[in-house]
DNA sequence: CAATTTCTTGTACAAATGTACCAGAAGTTT
DNA sequence: AAACTTCTGGTACATTTGTACAAGAAATTG
């Protein structure tokens, strides 16, 4: 029932092939075998660790939502250029990763479990807006604001350069706090 | 190559059970097999209309686009009780169909050729915003925000009642345009 | 070092899937 | 009504799937 260090290497290893297996085929494309050929370990150890192919969506939509707050985490305050250079490189330069994310959110939505992961992304999404929280209610409309730019650049591809996504940023933050 | 009035019934009649299926068992539910048995129909009478699954989700996304826009088209202007009930009813009454069409969406988000679509489903929640189209700007931060909110009343199942729907959409109108 | 748990890996199998084919019915057009 | 297209529905088949099992290697524990 535990994990000996080694078996925590090769599960974490399933979970990062599962996570480029989503980003590479959607998730229709994740079967135990397909995860097990890009973690190359053998068919029966990917069912050993994750019995269902369940198991292997959830724990991997845990891992890519904490990938993701940690992003969000490093930023500084205050930081639009950066906040707009880390919008950009998740719908753009890692698009396949970004979609395979919400793929992953959407596939859990029928689950209560995982309720908590879908808090911490919004809960790390306003802490870099707002870190200190002095104004809930902007704080909440601009997170909403930036949510849906974020889907929109996703579905859209635009804003699709730092420099119009920083605009775009700004257009919402300024629209709110005006 | 062209459609009898009869064929053209019954590619809709399996198109609405696509829409079934989805709703109900999310898009790895949906097989040629499953959506004939839903639709009453033989399982080649599917591949003849659809010969492709790929077909099959690009023709929902289209249908179930189409309906979306006119939910919003219907509405009066500046009914924000209105818009409040059509938000409520989507994503609460009709949870699993507004699910199975943000996951056609992502489904589809590989492909340009459905761009248009996605286009479409902005415009109609514009319009439905602003529709003389007075302030371009606000009424762009006001839709990513209702679009943001939609995602949070799915993810979150908040806020829930009409009532807290409305004061929502109320709390972001009136943070923009302040 | 013996006992016990954890891990590995090959193998097996029933079920479901996409897709193709075909013979004939129903419909449309000339 | 003859010629043609569209549609129907049954059937077949190679692949892929989830999942299970078992026997042994490796690691951990007492």
């Amino acid at each position: 029932m535990t994990l000996t260090p080694k078996g925590e290497a090769r599960r974490e290893a399933l979970l990062d092939a599962v996570l480029r297996v989503l980003e590479r085929d959607g998730a229709s494309g994740v079967t135990h075998r397909s995860v097990a050929a890009e973690a190359g370990v053998p068919v029966a150890s990917a069912t050993y660790y994750f019995a269902t192919l369940d198991d292997l969506f959830v724990s991997a939509l845990r891992r890519a939502t904490q990938q993701q707050v940690a992003l969000f985490a490093d930023l500084g305050e205050h930081d639009l250029r950066g906040f707009a250079e880390v919008m950009h490189d998740w719908a753009f330069t890692h698009r396949g990763a970004a979609i395979a994310q919400y793929e992953l959110m959407f596939l859990a939505m029928r689950r209560d479990a995982l309720r908590a992961d879908a808090e911490a992304w919004y809960g790390a999404l306003e802490h870099a807006i707002d870190p200190e929280r002095l104004h809930p209610v902007r704080t909440r409309v601009t997170a909403h604001a930036i949510d849906g730019l974020l889907l929109r650049m996703l579905w859209l591809g635009e804003p699709s350069t730092v420099g119009e996504i920083e605009a775009a940023v700004r257009e919402i933050t300024s629209a709110i706090s005006a």
